[in-house]
DNA sequence: CAGAATATATCGTCCGACGACATATGCCGT
DNA sequence: ACGGCATATGTCGTCGGACGATATATTCTG
């Protein structure tokens, strides 16, 4: 019972490469804009982080190209990578649904209360 | 720059308080509920980030009743706990969104080749 | 020529998640 | 009456992952 599933660096990481392959560089700036700046991989992490989903068996590396000396490595998401993404955003949608009409318009078991105007 | 948002259990944990203040063991079955099962929080993590997210101010004792010598003390929101939230929620709607969309039908850079059906 | 951008990689530290264990009471079935 | 389960909170050790720092190499821009 490993209640860990993907978070946090590794779902941003698969949901870069979910629509094409991308190399880590290119997955860094991925990431940054579809967290639109808030999430700033540090390469420690990235690194990391991939190693340890191609462990996983969730990614995989697609092709190496070398442009002028730079290595460029790309990585694609694996079937199972997919499947597990597709997983944990089912999760996560159920949960951020929940919480955000929670948060819209809670009635706070009968209290007329509320920090904020109900829209 | 942190990146530390409020992620995992802590999300869950706070997700569970939105509506209404509960009890650490309450909090433990709201998971689990809104959670549909997946997650079981261990009481070890469970007091943990309790103390963490006091610590940080996103939660506060709210009462403690004593029933047949059983205490409960009783955990709310606080205004900066529900922001803290609220802008997580956000960002993962946003990520959700995206990989959602991506997952959906994704066009792949042009590629016909899908390794499902696109519905 | 200096500095930023591109690109990958390693290392040490620290914190959080987890599992295991401990304690105490109330309830239910046998 | 007793055992087991649910309720309820708490501690401890471990381990993995995130982070910051640092290193290296090349190309582009000022």
């Amino acid at each position: 019972m490993s209640n860990r599933l993907v978070q946090g660096p590794a779902l941003l990481i698969l949901t870069a490469l979910a629509d094409a392959p991308r190399h880590g560089y290119g997955i860094l700036q991925e990431v940054a804009a579809l967290s639109e700046g808030r999430v700033r991989l540090r390469t420690g992490t990235l690194y990391g982080a991939l190693d340890r989903l191609q462990g996983q068996g969730l990614i995989q590396v697609e092709r190496e190209e070398v442009v002028d000396g730079r290595a460029r490595r790309f990585y694609s998401l694996s079937p199972s990578g997919r499947a597990a993404l597709a997983e944990e955003i089912g999760h996560l949608r159920t949960v951020v649904t929940e919480a955000h009409r929670r948060l819209g318009n809670g009635p706070v078991d009968g209290l007329g209360g509320w920090e904020a105007s109900p829209a």
